[in-house]
DNA sequence: CCCGATGTTCGTCTGATACCGAACAAGCGG
DNA sequence: CCGCTTGTTCGGTATCAGACGAACATCGGG
């Protein structure tokens, strides 16, 4: 359960780092996957790779400022940091999702609707 | 003068990658340069690194689909591809580069206004 | 016709990234 | 208290990105 809390202030977010983590397809998929706002555990996030890369995935949106981690026992949540990005980078985040959209980017990251 | 044609077509244009070009801060700064539309000799284009590391940039940009280039007798023009990238991902581009100055990325690469 | 300016390509080095399986840590339930 | 579930971390590997200097190609000018 080691730090789950490094996700960096706002002003600590910089731009090429985002984009870096913006830049694969199962990131993006992820970010589509949470662009609702709504926090997820990721157990609920299906995703045709191994555990540890998906714990990798979301170790690198985490650090980048694209998303928060909150644990709750031995799960964890995650979030999409809507209101920072939005502050930060205005417009970036809804011409980012509408293009994957568009795109069908990240759509092999599905999100499993079981209860939890 | 090899293959200076190899930006691809718009419909080719994939999102990550364009993302992955944009996630460094020496292209991000070419990308400024060029975001007032006009063209530029790569003369004009200075930036603390060497000229074989410029040339890649620029091909990494181009063939993301970022830019396009001219090639007139020894010297080669670079270009924002920016209608193409305005009808791919609608908006994406003025997010980026407004984020990009209010964040002083890319600051680094300057335009020299030699004549030619 | 040779030289200088301009870009490209090549080889190399270093460091980062994606991915995996396996080992580890920790909470929760029986 | 033991084991399951959940997520992290640890090698390991393969690939790719950024950077440089040096060599090469090419055009234009003296």
């Amino acid at each position: 359960m080691p730090d789950h809390s490094s996700s960096p202030d706002p002003s600590e977010i910089a731009l090429p780092r985002v984009l870096g983590a913006l830049s694969d397809p199962t990131r993006l998929g992820i970010v589509r996957v949470l662009s609702d706002g709504a926090e997820r555990g990721w157990g609920q996030l299906r995703a045709p790779i191994a555990k540890s890369t998906l714990s990798h995935h979301l170790k690198v949106l985490r650090e980048a400022g694209v998303t928060q981690t909150r644990q709750e026992g031995t799960r964890c949540f995650v979030a999409l940091r809507r209101e920072t990005l939005d502050a930060r980078f205005p417009g970036l985040l809804p011409a980012l999702l509408s293009a994957a959209v568009a795109d069908h980017v990240g759509e092999h990251v599905t999100e499993d609707d079981e209860d939890a």
